[in-house]
RNA sequence: GGGCGAAUGGCGGAACUGGUAGACGCGCACGACUCAAAAUCGUGUUUCGCAAGAAGUGAGAGUUCGAUUCUCUCUUCGCCCA
């Protein structure tokens, strides 16, 4: 008997599928579209096993999807920009571009190795100037648009990767690459006006009925609406200054109004600029960064004035008015009214500096006094200490019921605002699309003509330069246009602008004028299942979300307004992690076991390992398994059914090194099996009716198991499936059944496995003499009646027997065979039927005392 | 601190709208083949018990004829936000 050779198998279907461009997909109105898209990978240099689940995952719904005869767009391409390709020609003093290309050219070839089921034809690079020149115009129509801006503004400043970085990138008051701590800094920077589109963006998350609901609360967490009020302060001890502006969400607490606070950006600042006092104070408040996140962590400090605010609802109470480390100046207006009692933040800056803390809500069940020592109170009660608020249900009528009033006396007025800012893309860097922007010599800002399109990077520049390298370029910056003098802007984008429209890319790559054809995208866009990691849940999401709505606003042209209807979030590879004597991580490679339990190394085996919990993989911990070795040794199809088969998509798997060579060793039964079926001799040629309720029962079940575990993403249980099948042919073989019924059922079984495994399914029903193009197969209902079924005896809910009977007994007949049959009577004997329930054909429960 | 989610054998995990808990795989044990081992194949494998049987889905309660599934309280873990 001849082995499965994956290896020359795999290839030839490889060979086969690109020969023949079976993947190939063409705009076709008269079919229904399937826009399957997994998130595009950055081109570091290998593929790595988040890859190849990402990717496995991916095909085996696009290429059901071909089964069921949809139209397919299957595409891949590279999100090529962004900083470790800069940093790795900076380091070794090579071209980014030939870097990163050497890369895509490396991981393509890998990626083909896992007979995916790619439009290869569509193949898009960001960082090619054929991509990143629309992106250009887009930037230009955005900015028409009145979408884009430039303002001077506070940037979290990464001094490592010397970048300006979004709040999302900072984690932890850290970069998110780099890993340094994040300060604060003003520079000139370019937004997009993602907060125009708030309301929207929120709203649209109510229709996205496909999306983990983890993901839409996160994002709508992220937008973070907030009902409340604008509240206009008197104020005192300046006559330039006459009120201030705040914005609240608890207005319900304006008689516990102890001090109010501006941010050291609010305009009143420019009172104090020249006061020493505050110019240290400032400073002091620079070390934090600008994160809502290490503002919240920072301590709170605060720079007294001289001025007093009045409270608008009793102007006899007078706080004083300090500038502070903790309020933002663009959340609200840059100024909060403190009500320390119920507020955390401000009950800490109360006490430090020793100001009033007065309550005015207390629990429904507190009677007498209620006090407020180091925890403020944030829950739910009753309004006291508060003249005409008194008495009012916090917070169901309380804060609405303040807003009216201070309405009414002109005093307040209801707002909404969003927790959301605009995205600032500039970044100082040179590994990124320019901006298409020029500086005249007043600093006046200049569009650059979109015929001078695209703006391509200079090459074969010094890159091991002090901050941004295009700073450095004099021939590429400076430039004339209509015989006038301009300077380029220098920064380039955000690499989030690059992915937030790929999708549109991907639909019409060769369109040359523009971005994108309409008639394509209206007939390919939405994608129906995007497919990705959940670390893009915000960032790449939201950003994408946005784009669309920039891109159609005032100037409709999409017939769809969510760029992704279906959305699945697939869960990390993990390894466990192993150490040496010297506490140095170790690759899983190094190391050997030989009971499971104790590990060592293989160069010095003697050598002790130390085994660390298992966690997702990474290269700094060492514990990763790199797809190619394990490729090449079991084959791609082994691989694609072990990455599906341990654990459900969404959630991490564990890689194991037997359950991969579990997976090998299935394929290699399953192709000893498939010959001998192929070879069958039934003695009698078996008996037509006894094979069909077996053979068709069975595979009509499986098939149907399989369908809808393929609609759920159950997709480890679909291996399991495809274990149970083999399990019950490898029985049936050698029974005298009929030949040509288990072949018939075995090739619809054959193609239930193409989704999975695909050159192995083809090669066998090829085998067969099965070619070409297989519709996904059909379900008949009939043969998964039953005439007999199992119905489980309970008696007072336990249960005590299984009773085989026809099917649609009624309960009368069943109830007296239970009684005459001794089998099981012995449960009733001398007790008393009370009560039955009878679940037909499949329970009877009987109440007995 | 807030939000969301999870908890099932030695391990990864199944179980449709409440109706036979533990599918399938790994591991383990025993057996076959072999001089022997590996590979392969077969049988078994929730726990306690010789057995009949009993208990059992993180803990405790509730609803129900019946709860892994629904409700409440708690514990632990994970993720996100602060």
């Amino acid at each position: 008997m001849d082995r499965y050779n994956f290896k020359i198998i795999e290839k030839k279907w490889q060979e086969f599928w690109e020969k023949n461009k079976t993947f190939k997909s063409k705009l076709n109105k008269n079919k229904k579209k399937f826009y399957c898209l997994e998130m595009f990978p950055y081109p570091s240099g290998k593929i790595h096993m988040g890859h190849v689940r990402n990717y496995t995952i991916g095909d085996v719904l696009a290429r059901y999807k071909i089964m069921q005869n949809y139209n397919v767009l299957h595409p891949m391409g590279w999100d090529s920009f962004g900083m470790p390709a800069e940093n790795a020609a900076r380091q070794n003093n090579l071209d980014p571009k030939n870097w990163t290309n050497q890369n895509i050219s490396v991981m393509k070839t890998q990626l083909k190795k896992l007979g995916l089921s790619i439009d290869w034809d569509r193949e898009i690079s960001t960082c090619s100037s054929d991509y990143y020149k629309h992106q250009q115009l887009f930037f230009l129509e955005l900015f028409e648009k009145g979408l884009v801006y430039r303002k001077e503004n506070y940037v979290n400043w990464d001094p490592i990767d010397e970048t300006v970085l979004a709040n999302e990138q900072v984690i932890d008051g850290r970069g998110w690459r780099s890993g340094a701590l994040v300060e604060r800094k003003k520079l000139n920077q370019w937004f997009f006006n993602i907060s125009k589109f708030s309301e929207e963006l929120l709203n649209g998350l109510e229709k996205l009925k496909e999306w983990p609901k983890k993901v839409t609360t996160m994002q709508k967490n992220w937008i973070g609406k907030s009902f409340g009020c604008e509240i206009d302060f008197k104020i005192e001890g300046n006559n330039s200054i006459n009120n201030i502006k705040c914005f609240t969400t608890r207005p319900d607490t304006l008689f516990g109004f102890s001090f109010l606070a501006v941010s050291i950006d609010h305009p009143i600042s420019k009172f104090y600029e020249k006061n020493d006092d505050f110019i240290k104070f400032k400073k002091e408040c620079s070390k934090t960064g600008t994160t809502e996140e290490s503002i919240a962590q920072a301590e709170k400090i605060g720079f007294k004035t001289e001025l007093t605010a009045i409270n608008p609802l009793d102007e006899k109470i007078k706080v004083p008015v300090y500038f502070a480390n903790f309020v933002l100046m663009d959340y609200g207006f840059g100024a909060v009214f403190g009500c320390p009692a119920h507020d955390q933040r401000d009950l800490d800056f109360a006490i430090k500096y020793n100001l009033k803390v007065t309550p005015v809500v207390k629990p429904q069940d507190s009677n007498g006094d209620f006090k407020i020592k180091n925890k403020a109170y944030t829950d739910k009660g009753i309004i006291f200490n508060s003249n005409f608020l008194n008495g009012l249900k916090v917070p169901e009528e309380s804060i609405s019921k303040t807003i009216e009033i201070l309405e009414k006396r002109k005093l307040g007025k209801k707002k909404i605002n969003f927790r959301l800012k605009d995205w600032g893309v500039s970044r100082q860097r040179y590994w990124g699309c320019p901006i298409p922007i020029a500086y005249d010599e007043n600093n006046n800002i200049i569009k650059i003509p979109k015929e001078k399109l695209p703006i391509n990077l200079p090459e074969n520049i010094k890159l091991n330069t002090k901050g941004n390298p295009l700073d450095h370029q004099n021939d590429w910056k400076n430039i004339t246009i209509d015989g006038k003098k301009y300077t380029r802007e220098t920064d380039t984008l955000d690499t989030f602008v690059d992915s937030s429209w790929y999708f549109l890319r991907f639909c019409s790559p060769e369109n040359k004028n523009y971005g994108y054809d309409n008639e394509e995208i209206n007939y390919w866009m939405p994608v129906d299942q995007y497919i990705g990691g959940v670390e893009h849940a915000i960032l790449h999401l939201l950003y994408s979300r946005f784009f669309m709505h920039a891109l159609n606003y005032k100037n409709k042209k999409f017939n769809f307004k969510e760029p992704f209807k279906g959305l699945f979030t697939q869960g990390m590879v993990c390894h466990e992690t192993y150490k040496d004597k010297n506490n140095n991580w170790v690759n899983p490679e190094e190391v050997f076991t030989k009971d499971g339990k104790n590990y060592f190394k293989k160069i010095n085996e003697k050598e002790k390992i130390k085994v660390g919990p298992s966690e997702s993989m990474s290269k700094s911990k060492k514990n990763t398994i790199d797809p190619e070795t394990i490729i090449d040794s079991y084959g791609a199809d082994a691989v694609r059914l072990f990455i599906l088969s341990d654990s459900p998509p969404e959630k991490d798997v564990q890689w194991s090194e037997q359950g991969m060579a579990a997976s090998y060793k299935f394929l290699q039964k399953f192709w000893t099996l498939h010959k001998n079926i192929k070879n069958i001799s039934s003695k009698n040629d078996g008996d037509e009716k006894e094979s069909t309720v077996e053979v068709n029962r069975f595979t009509n079940e499986i098939i149907k198991k399989i369908t809808q575990n393929l609609e759920k993403f159950h997709y480890n249980v679909i291996v399991a499936n495809l274990y149970e099948t083999y399990n019950f042919l490898i029985k049936i073989i050698n029974k005298p059944l009929n030949k040509k019924i288990i072949l018939d059922n075995y090739i619809e079984i054959l193609k239930t496995m193409t989704p999975i495994v695909p050159h192995f399914a083809s090669e066998c029903l090829e085998d067969l003499g099965e070619k070409g193009h297989k519709n996904w197969p059909k379900i008949n209902e009939k043969y998964l009646e039953k005439e007999n079924v199992n119905i489980v005896l309970q008696i007072n809910g336990k249960k005590r027997a299984i009773i085989f009977s026809k099917k649609n007994v009624d309960k009368e007949t069943l109830v007296d065979e239970i009684k005459n049959n001794t089998q099981y009577n012995k449960f009733l004997e001398n007790k008393k039927i009370v009560r039955n329930i009878y679940v037909k054909d499949r329970l009877i429960n009987l109440i007995v005392e």
